[in-house]
DNA sequence: TTTTAAAAATACCATACAGTATATCTTTTT
DNA sequence: AAAAAGATATACTGTATGGTATTTTTAAAA
């Protein structure tokens, strides 16, 4: 029972998250998405109740893909600094990794939504929250193991490391010019190394 | 001759920006400028070629008064350090500044025209060289008349503070938290500081 | 102050938009 | 294999879109 909507449902959203996140909620035309999916509307909003819900989902999808990669660089084993380092060398190819999606998931429906639609706007703050998170708990633990010394709250060096990273993502999203995500982690790797490191 | 149409010009330039900014390119409709201007189309299309012109015209608008704004903070009177620093104080209250014209001008126009029209990134492209150049240039003084020194060339230096600052706004801006403005602010004028200070 | 030129308002394109009611076609269950 | 249910396609709403041709109004020049 409801089996064929399911692959249904779960195929519109892989096709659509990409569309979404390269040309924005109002950018986005459901023709585009019936065009894109060879599917026609009736099988679209079979499916989804309606434009919002469907770009909801597409970000949700783009937004988990984000964050199991995050869990899994810092989930590798090793000291806090190795978990740290791990994501780093993610950031150094982030270009790469959101290119089949079509670039940072957080950056695009962050800005995009800002103005334009407010439940998006809110998932994307959470997802910042999560992350932000994430990378906090490394550091207490790597603080509780004596590995490493923080000259602020774990949360606080957190939300800074996250703000360094982004910008160099919006940096290099907006020149085109990935020169700024490999310099930028370039200066993180060694602002890690000589001041958290015990 | 011809006097009235530039007033006019001018007073639908002025209007429309902060729309064309909090909305993006294609989240703004010509009846939204119609509606927030009190003119007709007939007015607006006489004084723009179309939408796309009119959008240029726009973010010229904000991107100069932003270059302008720069200009001054970093002309202040004093050392290359003392300009650093009023750059550092500006940017700690870019939200209040960017205010009235809905946002940051470089990431919302940046992000949103990055797949949906190409001569807006161009010039988004071309303002963020600008605003780097400007800020290695008082960097280059700095060295110059022996005030500062560099860990490495002024241009590059210049992208790194820039990246951390424009990170500093794409996160405020997304969470709506003006925190990390301060925080990140309260960093750099720690590591201009420290880093650079003969 | 009248003439003339420029600017803005009106009324109108054709097209694209999100969304829906209904019909047709596939699955799944019996 | 037949019946029922579920999923997709078709054809169609009404409205909004960017843009334009033409008329009316307004401002500048004579």
């Amino acid at each position: 029972m409801s089996k064929k909507a399911e692959r249904t449902t779960a195929y519109i959203i892989e096709t659509v998250a990409p569309i979404f996140n390269k040309f924005g909620y109002v950018g986005t035309s459901m023709s585009d998405l019936t065009e894109a999916t060879g599917l026609t509307k009736g099988a679209i909003y079979g499916n989804f109740e309606n434009k919002e819900a469907l770009a909801l989902s597409a970000f949700e999808y783009n937004r988990n893909y984000l964050l199991e990669t995050i869990d899994e660089k810092l989930h590798i084993e090793g000291s806090a600094l190795d978990k740290l380092f791990s994501l780093l060398r993610f950031y150094r190819q982030y270009d790469v990794f959101t290119l089949p999606f079509g670039g940072c998931t957080i950056l695009n429906v962050g800005v995009d939504a800002q103005n334009n639609n407010n439940l998006l706007a809110a998932a994307v703050k959470e997802t910042i929250k999560e992350i932000e998170g994430k990378i906090a708990l490394v550091l207490e633990n790597g603080v509780k193991n004596g590995e490493i010394h923080l000259p602020v709250p774990p949360l606080q060096f957190s939300k800074q490391l996250f703000t360094m990273i982004q910008g160099a993502v919006a940096m290099s999203t907006m020149t085109r010019d990935r020169k700024y995500l490999v310099n930028t982690i370039a200066y993180l790797e060694h602002l890690v190394q000589k001041e958290i490191k015990k």
